[in-house]
RNA sequence: GGACCCAUAGCUCAGUUGGUUAGAGCGUUACAUUGACAUUGUAAAGGUCAGUGGUUCGAGUCCACUUGGGUCCACCA
């Protein structure tokens, strides 16, 4: 250790340095000598093509964890790793395609998905640069990809597994459709806006009803009213007839309690393609099911002059041809309600009855409940159990096929011989975009070449088909639907871990806590834990916490649209990363938002430096002295029952650690990072510094007999210090470490209990 | 419509199972200064813990209601 180096802590040059020494020192790979319980986390994986924010920088919450357990002997594995994010992916790579005037359309499935993967390698790698920046001590050797060869094996032999186990099913279902990204949506996936729109009354027959979509009449296959409802009672049962704009036309009336007497005229069309309360309500009365909208959100053959026109501009000709025909009684201008936007580019979703694949959740939901109530599981901060309760007592069906490109193909095929309805989309030979019906087009193809030039192909909810990993024979097409992002990531315990064979899955499995913001509690971990639970009857974690979310200085969530995002390693090359991590661990509780400020940044750079600086002056006055430990001595001391006001002092400094050591034991052991990193810095600064530091000058001054004991104990009291300080603030406590001339990493030392 | 959370110093927030004079950071005020550290030190000001009622020997903490703010879930043609 030498005096020559700068006053002020420079956090620049030395945390590369120091993170650097810890991997040639394979510092982050678990103790497999230790026989010690083994603790394990994994990484929730950020994008493999995005940057990081500064959301992902609240990790830091699991490296103090691994860190302290790390030191406490324990076995300690932190696995990283990167996810496709099939829909977000491909979202924004077309968002980049559309800048040089393409589409997706422009493109086979197959082409479409090499250049995506291609897109995703260019914009990948950075991610580990900048957890690194964190000091994150996570292992590298476990990186794992969620699109590796083994995870896409494990993801496929589940779902072989649950279709073997009747878990999985194909089926027509409303399902939350958006013709601008040319997929479904989970309900989860879908907000909702409120907006302004026109509320039209028309003309049916004898009834006059309220709608805000007259576009979709031509679906219309009845029209009911409330059961009690005296005005209607003559009507129920009957079929009336109803003039329209392409020709009369008959609908049965039917009364149903979902019919609201009180809005509008009481009489509602029903409309079971196109709206999932009218489909319910299909469902109790079978009405007939009559889709009048396409994939592309257009109207269709069944709408005569309306075909091919988009829905809005359909609704404002059936509407000005309403007028005309003299069956638009009123129009209520001022309607607000509230409609189904996608979530990523807020279209308006169209609800359609589609084939989909399906997990029945029910039986799955039911145990990962009762983990939770049983405790195996334990939330953090408790009171999101009766949230996740709620949520998966009421769990419906999860569909999990994506119209998306990106991701992992569903592993299913459609033998066209027996299936001549399937309905294909492909680019031929020539370049030219072909759609049809196998029947009709199998003749002027071969196979070969729809397979090859196949975009889209949609088979009926009836279709016969095989689940197989290989093309089961000739004549047959594979599906080209992929999983939804979460199907796999929700497998994310066991594709890491190398289920279910590999020394890591029977060492660490199940992990020991999962950190993760609240918002995807129900996309993610209630997911992980369904699976965990399917496949090994375990649920893959012990406890999840769920950590603060940061929000900028006004309380706002950050978001790239609304431009207030901040960079983490932006603060880190300013601050420092320990400060930028001390600054996410105290002053915050589990589940709360955190107001992050840069005077708060600013106050934890003040601290590292304080520390760096309460090192040096130890050093000053150990260097070149003599130096004893007084702990080492003190059997010696009691007996002599040597009663010196500086013996005593150095007993009492010793005291105060210990006391200090375990406090700070407790509060991790209990996941108080907040309470733990305050406790630290208030020792340090104004017991430590302040206090003894000040204190110990007067006995230095007067050299005696005791000085080296003094000496001994500010310099235990610094290495206690370094030691319960290092999971928070790993770079600079472990700079001063070395600079004390110890032969070992200070992120491998022995906690200090 | 259903549920959850929050309200504590000027600002941003901690406060574990109810237990002495309620804490931190930043900010404010006065003073100090080449000291290990100005990314500093010493001292100070500042809170009837949103309101009302209740349980208790004792409530920031538990219960009920009121007011104000936030979030989630479901969504009416």
């Amino acid at each position: 250790m030498t005096n020559s180096d700068y006053k002020p802590y420079n956090p620049n040059q030395t945390e590369p340095e120091i993170y650097a020494l810890w991997e040639k020192n394979q510092a982050f790979k678990p103790n497999e000598k230790s026989s010690k319980e083994p603790r394990s986390i994994l990484l929730p994986p950020p994008n493999a093509n995005a940057d990081l924010h500064l959301g992902h920088a609240m990790y830091v919450i699991e490296d103090v964890l691994i860190r302290f357990w790390r030191m406490q002997g324990h076995p300690t594995l932190w696995i990283p790793g990167t996810d496709h994010a099939g829909y977000e992916t491909q979202y924004v790579y077309e968002k980049n395609l559309k800048k040089i005037g393409k589409s997706r359309f422009d493109f086979d499935r197959q082409t479409l998905y090499n250049n995506i993967a291609e897109f995703v390698k260019e914009n990948s790698g950075k991610i580990q640069g900048q957890l690194k920046k964190l000091g994150f001590s996570l292992d590298w050797s476990h990186e794992t990809y969620m699109l590796d060869d083994h995870v896409v094996n494990t993801v496929l032999t589940t779902f072989e597994k649950m279709y073997q186990d009747d878990l999985i099913y194909r089926g027509g279902y409303m399902v939350n459709y958006c013709p601008k990204c040319g997929t479904t949506f989970a309900n989860l996936e879908v907000n909702h806006i409120e907006q302004k729109d026109p509320l039209y009354y028309i003309k049916y027959g004898p009834f006059v009803l309220a709608t805000v979509r007259p576009e979709t009449k031509f679906g219309d296959t009845a029209i009911a009213v409330h059961p009690d409802d005296k005005r209607y009672q003559k009507y129920i049962g009957k079929e009336i007839e109803c003039d329209g704009l392409i020709g009369k036309f008959k609908l049965k009336v039917i009364a149903d309690k979902y019919v609201d007497p009180k809005f509008g005229t009481g009489v509602v069309k029903v409309t079971p393609a196109h709206d999932p309360n009218d489909y319910e309500m299909g469902k109790r009365h079978q009405l007939e099911v009559k889709p009048v909208i396409d994939l592309n959100g257009k109207l269709n053959e069944l709408t005569g002059p309306y075909q091919g026109l988009s829905v809005f501009t359909a609704r404002q000709k059936v509407v000005s041809d309403l007028i005309e025909k003299g069956l638009l009684i009123k129009v209520n201008e001022n309607y607000t309600h509230n409609i189904a936007v996608c979530y990523k580019g807020n279209h308006p979703i169209e609800p359609m009855v589609l084939p989909n694949w399906f997990v029945k959740t029910k039986p799955l939901a039911k145990k990962a409940v009762a983990v939770v109530k049983n405790e195996k599981v334990k939330i953090i901060p408790k009171r999101f159990n009766k949230i996740y309760f709620q949520w998966m007592e009421n769990i419906l069906d999860w569909p999990i096929s994506r119209q998306v490109v990106w991701g992992i193909r569903i592993p299913a095929w459609y033998n066209i011989d027996k299936n001549p309805d399937l309905q294909v989309l492909f680019i031929n030979r020539k370049g030219e975009s072909v759609a049809g019906k196998v029947r009709d087009i199998c003749g002027k193809y071969t196979i070969s070449e729809i397979e090859k030039g196949l975009q889209k192909l949609i088979a009926p909810a009836n279709s016969k088909f095989i689940i197989s990993r290989q093309k089961p024979g000739e004549n047959y097409l594979q599906e080209t639907d992929s999983f939804d992002t979460w199907f796999s990531s929700g497998q994310w315990p066991l594709t890491t871990l190398k289920y279910p064979d590999s020394k890591e899955f029977k060492k660490y499995y199940p992990t020991t806590l999962l950190d993760t913001m609240w918002d995807i509690l129900f996309f993610w971990v209630a997911r992980m834990i369904m699976f965990g639970i399917y496949l090994t009857g375990k649920a893959p974690f012990k406890y999840v916490y769920l950590h603060s979310m940061v929000t900028d200085r006004e309380g706002k969530k950050m978001s790239k649209s609304k431009g207030n995002v901040i960079n983490p390693i932006e603060i880190v090359d300013k601050y420092g990363a320990d400060a930028l991590r001390m600054s996410l661990l105290v002053g915050c509780a589990p589940g709360n938002p955190i107001a992050l400020s840069e005077e708060k940044i600013k106050g934890y750079r003040n601290f590292a430096n304080k520390i760096w600086n309460i090192a040096r002056y130890i050093e000053i006055n150990t260097q070149g002295k003599d130096v004893k430990c007084f702990e080492s001595h003190m059997p010696e001391f009691t007996l002599k029952n040597n009663k010196s006001a500086e013996l005593n002092w150095c007993h009492g400094r010793i005291d105060e650690l210990n006391k200090l050591s375990k406090k700070v034991t407790k509060l991790l052991d209990n996941y108080k990072f907040s309470q733990a990193g305050e406790e630290l810095y208030h020792y340090i600064w104004d017991i430590f510094a302040d206090i003894h530091i000040e204190g110990s000058k007067v006995w230095l001054n007067n050299d005696n007999q005791y000085s080296a004991y003094i000496r001994g104990t500010l310099k235990d009291m610094l290495e206690t210090n370094l030691k319960l300080l290092h999971p928070f603030m790993p770079f600079v406590t472990e700079a001063i470490w070395q600079r004390l001339g110890k032969n070992s990493l200070l992120i491998t030392e022995k906690w200090p209990e």
